[in-house]
DNA sequence: GCGCTGACGCGAT
DNA sequence: CATCGCGCCAGCG
């Protein structure tokens, strides 16, 4: 058989597919009121050096009922630029959530409620 | 094949 | 703390 079916489906698109599911799994599996930065995404898909990746898979999927607003920067920032509607939307829902949101930014780092407790674990302790 | 662009991250300044 | 610079990954012209 010279060449009549090879199978070139690539391990390569596979593995591309296997990532993002991964990388949704991951989002979905985020508890309510906690986030989650996108590196921490990435490190518990599987995939650590994917933290783009996971941005662009989640900008990808639009209204999959994937909890997408539980994902922020890693210095607790909402990603977006500030004020404009991904951004409003995004701090109304973690608000929403009983997330401590101040001018588009987590307060984590600063245990103040028990809320913040839970932050500071999702956080820091993804890694 | 190359360079530019992003919902990014982190150490250095 | 706020910024900068450089590294990382995948898509696209």
């Amino acid at each position: 058989v010279q060449k009549p079916k090879p199978p070139r489906i690539e391990a390569h698109a596979l593995e591309c597919d296997a990532r993002e599911r991964a990388i949704l799994e991951a989002v979905r599996s985020i508890p309510p009121g906690q986030v989650r930065s996108y590196a921490a995404v990435a490190r518990a898909a599987g995939w650590p050096r994917h933290a783009r990746l996971v941005a662009k898979v989640l900008s990808r999927s639009g209204s999959t009922g994937l909890p997408w607003h539980r994902v922020l920067r890693a210095d607790g920032r909402i990603a977006f630029p500030e004020s404009s509607p991904a951004w409003l939307e995004q701090s109304r829902r973690l608000l929403a959530e009983g997330v401590d949101v101040v001018e588009g930014r987590v307060r984590s780092t600063h245990r103040t409620a028990a809320v913040s407790a839970g932050l500071d674990a999702a956080l820091w302790g993804a890694g």
